[in-house]
DNA sequence: AATGAATGAGAATTCATTCAT
DNA sequence: AATGAATGAATTCTCATTCAT
């Protein structure tokens, strides 16, 4: 109940800005209370992408599942990112505007959390290396990155512009571009 | 004076934590003072990015000249721009982890004179569709938003990580990406 | 405590001139428990007016008790006023030279807590009326108005004057005008 | 010029909340001017009655003018009063709800000038006792007092009524019951 | 375990006044 | 005489955190 309350709370408001006394409301419980189960604010707030981050993977590897090849992956991995933050403005809201951004939280324990999940990202990618359908000349991890950056990109923007448009509008072409961008540029390859 | 003191305060702090006694102090003037100049905080805030990216696009554009070819002109974007951030981590800080991801930033006058800088990337890549480089089954817009995403991902990863690593590191990397991505992928058209 | 605290602050300077930490001191309490009860500045000043018409109306149904005759009446109501402020001369100061000419106060709440007091005032002048002792052709607003104007003036005048003569003074001849310009000017009516 | 600002702008807010700023671009003068010609903002405050003082009494002067008996003297006294602060409601507001009750004012030099016109009230009030008209039980300046009083609280009231109805409205009736306060009670004295 | 009253540090902003020009 | 930029003191209010109950 209390992270529930502190997800509406932190995706209103700038962590400064959100009050204990308003998540504590919320939660229906005393604001000593919080401080029973969690050591300050930082930890409560830091405590959300905990929760949610294992929400997210598990959700994935489902929508994973039965897909082969590794583009049809890139392109399900791109779909279900951007639709579960579709589905969960607030708390897209909180990581990427405001935690994304946190060197306090780059460099708590939490952020390893988020590790499931880029293990998972590298682990296609690799994947399509073998198949031979993404190009070996570039390292893993830059492509991970970009490919991460512009996901997290796609979903800062729409937040910014008050989630006024549908998130998933430029799906399928920002996915093929992406795909386009890390196969090799001759059919051979590709064919194969 | 007082922008220079107000660059180096907000990028060691968040912008509420940042106070205007310091920056009053570190520009050697009364703290009224600054008052007259800016209505309050957040106007001396939002100031910071219209001098920054005059500098800034005055610089590109002499870094641009003489080069031909939206695909060079694109590496020497790249090139330039993680640059620039490399050379002015201080703004950095402030643009990309601060200014970036906050709503009313988004909302502002401000957040209207990086529109210089936009436009500047939007003409490349025309320029590129027109040469016959960049492939047109893509929206302008979406090409632009995902090339500035990897760009700003690019910059805040090494922020995050403080500054630990030579943001130049990847750039021809990154760039070959790039490039490649927004490329036909048969020689056909590219030759022509 | 904290309202005690508030009439010993407000009385010695303005209200603007009184600071929220120099009451909580004296209360003994920190400032941010003043915010705990009241509002804000504004909410606790006007706190004060509620506490005290209450004591003085309580009082002053006391010494009303077994007076007969509306003048008698007036003349007990207008000594225990001027008694009353005799005794809070700090109340006094914020009451009549702060609060009576603050339009804020005027459209307050509490200014509506006053109506006990003047309902009073009223509530004999009637009695008056209906007894043929006060005069019958001037509005009864009119003579409260009247009366309490000059009452006001009284302890403001004295207030000014440094609360050096003692306010009782003139106490009796002020009555016995007042009294006298109520009276109709004939015997007759007077008399019956 | 500055004066004049100073009317408008004192009497739109509390003396603290009037800027010197604002009175200067009323003036159209720059700030230090003020400085020039007052030593500082309650001088500037306190310059304002003595021109209007001067203006009452010598307007008072020519409205009495071939007026007999200190009974219509008085009834043109009062009329005058409650008309000329009708017509300057600004200064009203700044003499009354602000001067009048300021210690500091009440100390001044300037609170002196006001004297003229006290004593033009204890004049006429004298002369009434001197006809016979005016009882003589009661000191002359009690009497002064309590008529001043009354006139003081008439407008103060229209005053924070936010001078929605008309200020002349009840003077007749005001008038009335003061003169016949001021009267002796029975036929005789005042025939003679 | 839960409560919630009390705490008190901390910061933005205003504005009268000065004084060099 | 007029200016107006610079000053900097001074104060309200918020809110995370504690701890006795």
């Amino acid at each position: 109940m209390i992270i529930r309350a502190a997800i509406e709370v932190f995706s209103k408001n700038t962590f400064q800005k959100s009050s204990i006394s308003e998540i504590a409301q919320r939660a229906n419980v005393a604001e000593g209370t919080i401080y029973q189960y969690f050591k300050n604010k930082e930890a409560l707030f830091f405590a959300i992408p905990d929760e949610k981050t294992k929400e997210f993977c598990k959700e994935l590897e489902l929508h994973l599942q039965s897909i082969t090849g590794a583009f049809n992956k890139i392109r399900k991995f791109i779909w279900y990112y951007l639709y579960f933050f579709k589905m969960n403005p607030e708390y897209a809201r909180t990581l990427m505007l405001e935690m994304r951004v946190s060197k306090r939280f780059a460099k708590s324990k939490t952020y390893k959390s988020l590790k499931t999940f880029t293990d998972k990202a590298l682990e296609i990618i690799k994947e399509g290396q073998e198949e031979g359908l993404i190009r070996k000349d570039v390292d893993v991890y830059i492509i991970r990155q970009l490919v991460l950056g512009i996901l997290e990109h796609l979903v800062t923007r729409w937040l910014l512009k008050g989630e006024k448009y549908d998130l998933m509008k430029d799906c399928s072409e920002a996915s093929e571009l992406i795909v386009h961008g890390l196969s090799y540029s001759d059919g051979i390859q590709k064919s194969r």
